[in-house]
DNA sequence: GACAAAGTCAAACAAGTGTTTTAATCTGAT
DNA sequence: ATCAGATTAAAACACTTGTTTGACTTTGTC
């Protein structure tokens, strides 16, 4: 047996960005420690400060590197503009919560968010930008088409923020629903009925919501 | 004039729980640190160990004695049982936000809350049978009347999360939701607005989940 | 094999953290 | 005025943090 011709892909460098992903998504960014990182990537501590010059460069390489994959759940393979606006919806809720409450690498992204929601690091204009921004784009598109409204629309934004609190809540706190909810054990099967129950929750309130504005609309103005 | 018979109540004591009540809810247990806290209360670094023991015996304190401020929005003062449901919602919402958004005191419980969801302490035990629990519990008891179901149902408590999702998310990710959307600033009359926006929205998706649930209830076992 | 570059490692460094120590000061009763 | 206890204050302590240093090892190329 020779030896491999192409450079094994696990070398310190990419332990070290797959170790940070987790402990970055585990801890945020500042609790997360280099030593913790190095340690679980099998790499000296100086190795971070040798690849990626400090620990915020580490970082935004993490982020960097887990925005383009989407593993099994990239929005794209969902083909949302080929079904009806209320199924795209329901599609789009399964797809971010099984990700938010999934453990692989598609999992990091939203949990560095909810890190960045609570304590924002110099990296979230990037975060925010690069991240949040194009996902946010995609759940207002598909409102403006159940509401009939511009996606700009303060109504079409309203909706997406309840929706995105409900997502990032059902994933961000579990700590507390175990506590408060034992039964809640977040098993494949319940976290495809809880989202159902987001999406069946939702729908009726965008459209209670469209309706809502209509309704007063006799000349009020805007938000 | 005789000195004051009562110790006037700004002793070091009280100042070290106002400020830690201020840096604890804006940067959570762990990256608050005791000399910002100390220099905000004008004491000495010691100060806190004399009176508290340790930086977490403080933290139990505050939280201790923030569970029982309300300021105006104490939510026996809504009279929620004199109400329609509906309207009982309506007002827990507003009250919800209004605290949660606002800068007084009321405010640092659920900012503390909402750092403990994504970095538990060893107080976080604590914290869920004390203060979220009832809090809960009161939600719970309300969309129990308009589901007409019972408070610790799976559907209930589906609706409760879903409702508290949306108040602290709006509440939690005012940074990131500014870049998204510039002209949001929650203003007083903002916030009122989002108020009513997710009290429809939420008052449509409930009745839509209890709809849910019993269209399919032919035999399906629960959650 | 020799050489230079790249990479790794243990050790130390500087800054920040919560906490403790020890002395000084204030307070109130005798 | 005096004394004991409570409170405050400055300094130091022990520990963790991210980072740097300088020697060592590996790797690829001639």
């Amino acid at each position: 047996m020779a030896a491999l011709p192409i450079p094994q892909p696990d070398d310190t460098r990419a332990r070290l960005l797959e170790a940070a992903g987790a402990v970055f998504a585990e801890h945020g960014f500042r609790a997360a420690t280099v030593r913790e990182i190095c340690a679980r990537a099998g790499a000296n501590v100086a190795a971070i400060n040798y690849h990626f010059r400090d620990k915020l460069g580490l970082y935004v390489e993490v982020i960097r590197s887990t925005i383009g994959f989407h593993g099994e759940h990239d929005p794209r393979r969902l083909r949302l503009d080929e079904v009806p606006a209320p199924q795209a919806l329901r599609l789009l809720i399964a797809s971010m919560l099984e990700r938010a409450l999934g453990s692989d690498r598609s999992a990091w992204y939203l949990r560095i968010m909810s890190h960045e929601l609570t304590q924002p690091t110099e990296a979230l204009p990037r975060v925010v930008d690069e991240v949040i921004s194009p996902n946010y784009a995609i759940l207002r598109g598909v409102l403006a088409r159940i509401l009939n409204r511009d996606p700009a629309d303060d109504v079409t934004r309203l909706c997406a923020h309840g929706i995105i609190g409900q997502v990032v809540h059902f994933a961000a706190a579990r700590p507390v629903i175990g506590i408060l909810w034992p039964a809640m054990k977040m098993t494949p099967e319940q976290i495809k009925q809880i989202a159902k129950h987001i999406a069946d929750f939702s729908l009726a309130g965008i459209r209670a919501a469209g309706r809502s504005i209509a309704e007063e609309s006799s000349g009020k103005r805007k938000l």
